[in-house]
RNA sequence: GGGGCUGUAGUUCAACUGGUUAGAGCACCGGCCUGUCACGCCGGAAGUUGCGAGUUCGACUCUCGUCAGUCCCGCCA
């Protein structure tokens, strides 16, 4: 190229009026008005209008009038004020221009499948498949642009609290505990497989015993699970460990660092200490344990009203173990019946088998199961809930959690209605307190709620062999505008106790040795006490950009069915590469 | 594994209750235009209606299957 540039778009401006400059760029828009030919000029770091007049030489303007969007060029040229009535006040350089000189076509472009200026151009396919030029967009150049802005942050502030950065292996120990394994076969090592970690969790401990107190990675994690807007099978975690410290040195440290990066990206104060809830208490004001706490519309417990009724389906629930929640909406006995069917069929998403409703109107309590409440049930539940003429309440009878969990997608749901939530608005909360144990669905067995290797809380080591559902562990989420977007917890760092937390989960002693034997034998070493916390960085991401989608804050993200539009992965393969690997496939490639 | 929504020129959308040659904006190509900035004006080209089957005299439209995208439940130690 012969015209190389000395400055960017985003350099000019007034100050720079009068000065002779080269910019290099992509082409945004252009107007040919027949003797003058406008083009805006776009880099990554700004735009700027060119101006071509019909003077310059003939081999120039050929060229000129069939520009494209998309193409690169070279301009020189001298930067000049724009006449007053011609000011663009929509761009930050819009007092200026620049008249070109010379020119030169650097590379031409063929016309976009979408338009780069109009980002509601193009489906996501569509645009995932082209996803560098949908990189080119504003608003995604706006995300990447954020995204690095955070790390630099988190960065800075790790480095400037002693933590060292340390990369763990890729390769790692395929250990099927949790969520699925990618798989990795070796040619060298045939029959044997390695695993994409899930996380560096046992890198980190490791680290620990070898006495990097402070530890830090932004690390790439896989998980071969279903998709979601905020879920990909690759992301990115801001992962720490600290040694010699309890819950309450990682939450400072780390909503300190959390606080810091909102402060350093978005201008935004959130202050700290930030508010601590149990997942109890979460779970029965929220329904949810990573709550949303920028609007109340919270979840009551409406038992003695429920046993003051005569409505059935509450006195069987009660029998069998289960609970009455009720949500009051404001102003919301205006519902109709449909809109009423619509909440119940969202509820039924959670596993809710029905919704009860009653409305409370100047008249009393109507509708729904206002038959079946006597006047001193009414009395009951209006003290319960604090419910306003006008409100409408909506009651779960169920399992703690499928009644909570159904209330509280209810909650959100119609927060977002009623327009309760503001955009602007962060507000973060640590979750603790969480069980250790939870039932696994399917075969009833036992399984770690975080990971076998959390804490139990002290005070409940002893119920870990008697009562095991009832321990507590030393585990904290940071919950941010409902998003999860951290979790952490102090990890168990004697060997015996470790010992003990894998036969609870049903992991026998030698099954314990062959999958974590490195990780037990470690612990005879002289293994700190430690704990640490890992976040998620595009989540993170997500919530400072305003993106309701992962993808729009991620390079170059997987499509739903985990597939990459652009370049096709995954796909088959040679026979030749299997055979290398010595595997054999029970289907046809696709 | 299950459910919802979507699929029509390059692209964003339209096409009545199943009925003539599937239309329009943007993009593209040609022409005109010296202060535009979503420039404007005139003209042109552009379609296997995702794919396959079925119902029908007739299917973009209805049915079934399939593929893809997306959202949700399950799943995500």
């Amino acid at each position: 190229m012969r015209l190389k540039r000395d400055h960017n778009c985003g350099d000019l401006s007034k100050a720079t009026v009068g000065k002779e400059v080269r910019i290099n760029g992509w082409i945004n828009t252009r107007r040919d008005l027949g003797g003058i030919f406008f083009v805006d000029v776009r880099d990554r770091y700004g735009l700027i209008q060119v101006r071509f007049n019909n003077d310059l030489p003939s081999e120039i303007l050929d060229v000129v009038k069939h520009l494209n969007n998309e193409d690169v060029i070279a301009v020189a040229g001298t930067i000049v004020e724009r006449p007053a009535d011609s000011v663009n006040k929509k761009i930050t350089s819009g007092e200026i221009e620049i008249e070109a000189r010379d020119f030169e076509l650097l590379n031409k472009a063929i016309p976009t499948p979408f338009e780069i200026t109009k980002r509601e151009t193009g489906s996501e396919d569509l645009r995932l498949k082209y996803r560098y030029l949908d990189l080119r967009t504003e608003t995604l150049k706006r995300n990447m642009h954020m995204r690095h802005k955070a790390s630099q942050a988190v960065r800075r502030f790790l480095n400037d609290n002693n933590f060292m950065e340390v990369e763990t292996p890729i390769l790692m120990k395929s250990t099927p505990e949790g969520a699925r394994d990618f798989l990795v076969p070796s040619r060298v090592n045939p029959g044997k497989f390695y695993a994409l970690p899930q996380s560096p969790q046992t890198y980190k401990q490791l680290l620990m015993v070898a006495g990097y107190d402070r530890y830090f990675q932004i690390v790439r994690c896989f998980r071969d699970e279903d998709l979601r807007a905020d879920r990909q099978p690759e992301f990115t975690q801001i992962d720490c460990e600290m040694s010699f410290v309890d819950e309450a040195d990682v939450r400072v440290i780390m909503e300190d660092m959390i606080s810091t990066v909102f402060k350093e990206t978005i201008g935004v104060d959130i202050p700290t200490p930030l508010p601590i809830v149990s997942f109890d208490e979460a779970m029965e004001r929220y329904g949810s344990d990573k709550p949303d706490i920028r609007f109340d519309l919270e979840i009551k417990n409406v038992e003695a009203f429920a046993k003051a009724t005569e409505f059935s389906v509450f006195h069987s629930a009660l029998d069998n173990g289960g609970v009455i929640r009720a949500l009051p909406v404001p102003d919301a006995a205006v519902f109709s019946r449909k809109k009423i069917d619509e909440l119940t069929n969202h509820a039924k998403k959670y596993g809710a088998k029905g919704l009860a409703f009653v409305k409370n109107t100047e008249e009393g309590l109507q509708g729904g199961i206002a038959k079946f409440i006597n006047e001193d049930a009414a009395k009951l539940l209006l003290d319960a809930t604090d419910a306003k003429v006008g409100d409408l309440i909506l009651f779960m009878a169920d399992e703690w959690e499928t009644a909570l969990t159904a209330l509280g997608a209810l909650r959100t749901l119609l927060a977002n209605e009623f327009g309760l939530v503001k955009k602007d608005e962060y507000k973060a909360v640590w979750v603790v307190d969480f069980p250790l144990f939870e039932k696994d669905s399917e075969s009833g067995r036992l399984v770690a709620r975080h990971h076998p290797f959390t804490s139990p809380k002290i005070e409940d080591i002893d119920k870990l062999e008697s009562d095991p559902m009832s321990v507590k562990a030393r585990a904290y989420d940071m919950a941010l505008n409902g998003y999860e977007i951290g979790g952490g917890s102090i990890r168990i760092y004697q060997k015996d106790l470790q010992q003990r937390m894998f036969k609870a989960l049903g992991i026998g002693k030698e099954e314990a040795q062959e999958k974590f034997g490195f990780l037990l034998d470690a612990f005879e070493y002289g293994a700190p006490p430690h704990g640490g916390i890992a976040f998620g960085l595009d989540r993170l991401i997500m919530v400072l950009t305003g993106e309701s989608s992962i993808r729009d804050v991620i390079a170059f993200p997987k499509t739903t069915t985990a597939q990459s539009p652009m370049d096709g992965s995954p796909s088959g393969v040679d026979t030749k590469q299997l055979d290398d690997l010595h595997i054999q496939l029970k289907v046809d490639k696709g």
